[in-house]
DNA sequence: TTGCAATTACGAAGTTCTTCGTATATATTT
DNA sequence: AAATATATACGAAGAACTTCGTAATTGCAA
């Protein structure tokens, strides 16, 4: 159910890195990679909390926010989503895609191959 | 550069799976999953011919229109854009997801070790 | 050939998303 | 306490997307 923006995105990738914070925080972070204005993260926030994406601390002056969903559960929404409206629900071909793409390193493999055993064996 | 939206893909699916078509055609395809109106198919499918999303063959009276790009190239881009805005870059926590998120059958498992197998190879 | 059916073209309304300015409230400093 | 700084709340504008109605065009049929 929840499908955040590409937007809501970026102050999500922010929050479950650093934790939460004020707005003042989060919009410095944002300026770190590009100019947005102080009000516009507020802004957002305030409606991201409306959405359910957020949940907040009013309890202080500067209210604190956090992000309501852990990144596994909007990960795992997103690309359901994308296998059903750009696979047409093949999953195999859009494992490979997502490996195919680029290089993939030696700890990846590893990591897929125990995986793939471990799926064998039970 | 290509980033079609959910209902541009809706119709990119019907093409890439049908093949070329008038939009009289496309439309009853469209509405064998969902109510659309016919001027709605027609409007979408000229924006998207402007975008460079489509190609289309006016010749004759009814046009005629192909997707524009493989769907490889299409599910490349958007996985790119995922991978960077969902996995924060991390590919190999990427495809694990993507496998981890539902059961994965034995012909998928079999096609991924080989394809494990090819890369580790060269 | 005149009228009917089907097609394209055009414009506009409703929605969501993004952005920010202004107003208001609350603290801090002098 | 007054002035200054900082925060939140609110409203609105502009862009992109989706949807469709109406007008204009073209082909077919009576």
């Amino acid at each position: 159910m929840a499908k955040p923006t590409d937007s809501e995105l970026e102050i999500l990738q922010v929050l479950w890195e650093h934790g939460s914070m004020t707005v003042r925080e989060l919009n410095d972070k944002l300026n770190d990679q590009r100019r947005v204005g102080y009000t516009t993260s507020l802004k957002m926030m305030q409606i991201m909390t409306e959405k359910g994406l957020l949940t907040r601390d009013t309890s202080l002056r500067s209210h604190i926010y956090a992000p309501a969903l852990q990144p596994e559960d909007v990960q795992s929404n997103i690309l359901n989503h994308v296998l059903k409206t750009v696979f047409m629900g093949n999953r195999s071909r859009m494992v490979l895609q997502v490996m195919g793409n680029q290089s993939v390193s030696r700890e990846e493999l590893a990591e897929l191959k125990a995986l793939i055993k471990k799926i064998e064996a039970h």
